[in-house]
RNA sequence: CGGGGUGUAGCGCAGUCUGGUAGCGCGCUUGCUUUGGGAGCAAGAUGUCGGGGGUUCGAAUCCCUCCACCCCGACCA
């Protein structure tokens, strides 16, 4: 079960430098350590130490599916056009999709997902509500031509994916799946000994109702994450809520005025030309209507448009979609920077917020002026309201129970109810007990295996390299001999040592290399084993050895057996606690 | 796809402006010394200078063209 190796016969392959493509420091850092090697844009071979940690973040993956009674299969990474024409996604799908033909010149794509070939599956297989639920799953390769590859493992083009996929006779029975798989999500990253935050998210394109997100939180995360320190709530800032400010909006005491604001175009040279606070300030944003209209949006200046819930608005273009400048000029008489609602004649939504303001400044729709003193109602019609912003830091929680904060997050699993989207596309039904066909209801699940390496390592490194959690590991311990060319007891030793972590079932490696302390420290620390012991004649002839964690300042000097004793111990306890030792 | 940039030894880079027989550091090989934080000395090996075409007596260097890779943006279960 365990794994005990020596670093002669093992393949290590350290850089001193860092790669000069590399962006983030788990690229840097996978590429230094040699876990990963490029073979082209966002394509990469695993080495057999890279191999050794993605194969236990699949393990433990595996284990906690199987747990929670979903079953393991695997589907082709090739599939046919077919299928996915009649998902309707062949057309839907983009670039993103990766087709070819085969020697026929039939059409084919390599899978960046398989709802269409399980539901295919599932239609062929299942037909009564007797055969159901069933979660079905896999931990395969997947494909997707993304634009701009980067960030390493964290946005490849080829990665490797758990997707599993529920089938269900009834909604309910798809909504206890979908918290049982929130569950079992839970204790897999857990025990990865990672730092996580399961957050309410947005559907996406991919449609249906509930979804969450389970990022790692890291610093240089791409998604941003509203949660409130005080209460449960967390979700993608896509779907925060934010809520209406209280109270009633304040009457007008300012006239409207139109200023001279020669050259000002954003905002922030708005704040400062007229030295008004930002708070008082609104931006106009124009965008289409599904007719192709101009639809103009208010945001207090300060607050950033949240595209994904303006593009949700009715009557607005999916995907949100911006007008033309030459289409502003044409509906406003001006350009942007200079526009505003005083005389627009089209629809106006305005954010929550705004339309909570008064005596606030605007564009007047004339290059180069501003109206000071602009009042809802007023000045112009009372618009639409909606919730159109980013929520912010100290916003109040929509859950009531706080106010919220932001952090970084990697997203690393993401968890589905799709409904009836795919098995409705594709006649996936089931005759339920009064013999009536339906269509099932599924959930789908997904794991980035290969990201989450990535992640760990945003989440837990330091100057000098990687600092694995033990779950994760390639090895859980390094055994350094110093002198051990001229010093059979030192080499002796080391022997012993490494057979008995062997013997405990502790993932082991040997150092043999003859490197000096240095190189081998400095590689070790680079690689990111958890626990070092060093064994050397000065020990020796103390009647000890010395023991690090990877996370320690310092060394511990203890003699031989209890040195064993404690790294084992800490080893064991480590994983089955998923918890950081130090 | 738009904008910017880079391709020279396994890795990191200089040389290109101003054309003249290709260099540095790390790594690698051999030998000796060294052995508690990436050793020292000595001797070596390794290049279609991204590809193709052109200009020239002569091209890493100038011109044309293609390709790959990287960064910013848009895109994105």
């Amino acid at each position: 079960m365990c794994f005990a190796m020596k670093a002669r016969q093992f393949f290590i392959a350290t850089l001193k430098e860092d790669p000069s493509d590399a962006e983030i420091v788990s690229q840097k850092l996978m590429i230094r350590a040699g876990f990963i090697k490029k073979v082209a844009a966002g394509i990469y071979t695993w080495t057999p130490l890279g191999l050794r940690s993605l194969r236990k973040v699949e393990a433990i993956v595996r284990e906690e599916m199987n747990r929670a009674g979903a079953l393991e299969l695997l589907m082709p990474a090739v599939q046919p056009a077919e299928l996915w024409q009649e998902s309707g996604r062949w057309t839907f799908y983009g670039p993103e999709l990766l087709r070819f033909q085969d020697r026929h010149e039939r059409d084919f794509v390599i899978g960046p997902t398989h709802e269409e070939v399980i539901t295919d599956f599932v239609r062929r297989e299942i037909k009564s509500y007797k055969q159901l639920p069933k979660h079905f799953y896999q931990i395969q390769t997947k494909f997707r031509d993304e634009i701009r590859p980067r960030f390493g493992v964290m946005r490849a083009r080829e990665f490797i994916m758990k997707d599993g996929y529920s089938f269900h006779a009834s909604f309910s029975d798809l909504e206890r799946e979908y918290r049982n798989m929130f569950d079992t999500y839970t204790r897999i990253f857990t025990r990865l000994g990672l730092e996580f935050r399961a957050v309410a998210a947005d559907t996406g394109s991919i449609g249906g109702t509930g979804s969450h997100e389970f990022h790692v939180i890291a610093e240089t995360g791409e998604d941003t994450i509203a949660y409130c320190p005080t209460s449960d709530y967390a979700a993608n800032v896509e779907l925060a809520e934010a809520l209406p400010p209280p109270g009633e909006r304040p009457a007008p005491t300012a006239p409207l005025t139109e200023v001279a604001t020669p050259g000002v175009k954003t905002i922030a040279e708005l704040v400062a030309f007229l030295n008004v606070p930002i708070e008082r300030t609104v931006k106009a944003v124009v965008v289409e209507s599904d007719a192709g209209e101009p639809v103009l949006l208010l945001l207090r200046g300060d607050h950033e448009l949240n595209e994904i819930k303006a593009q949700k608005l009715p009557g607005i273009k999916n995907p949100l979609t911006f007008a033309t400048e030459a289409a502003i000029r044409t509906a406003f008489g001006a350009g942007p920077g200079s526009l505003g609602p005083v005389g627009f004649t089209g629809r106006i939504i305005a954010d929550r917020t705004v339309a909570k303001m008064a005596d606030f400044v605007t564009g007047a729709n004339r290059d180069g002026f501003h109206f000071t003193g602009v009042n809802i109602g007023r000045d112009f019609p009372e618009p639409e309201v909606a919730d159109l912003r980013n929520v912010v830091a100290g916003d109040p929680s929509p859950d009531g129970k706080g106010t919220l904060a932001l952090c970084k997050g990697i997203e690393v699993g993401h968890i589905f109810q799709l409904r009836t989207k795919y098995s409705e596309a594709m006649q996936c039904t089931f005759l339920d007990e009064t013999g009536t066909e339906r269509p099932m209801e599924m959930g789908c699940y997904g794991i980035g295996v290969t990201r989450i390496l990535g992640a760990a390592i945003e989440q837990n490194h330091d100057a000098r390299g990687i600092i694995w959690p033990e779950a994760i590991a390639p090895f859980e311990a390094v055994v350094c001999p110093i002198g051990a060319a001229k010093s059979p007891a030192v080499a002796e030793a080391a022997e012993r040592i490494y057979r008995a972590l062997s013997d405990a079932g502790i993932d082991v490696i040997l150092d043999d290399r003859n490197e000096r302390p240095g190189a081998m420290f400095a590689d070790w620390e680079l690689i990111g084993v958890p626990w070092r012991l060093v064994v050397s004649d000065r020990g020796l002839n103390a009647g000890t050895v010395e023991i690090r964690h990877r996370r320690a300042a310092d060394n511990m000097v203890l003699p031989e057996s209890e040195a064993l004793t404690q790294v084992i111990a800490a080893i064991r306890s480590a994983k089955a606690g998923g918890t950081r030792t130090t």
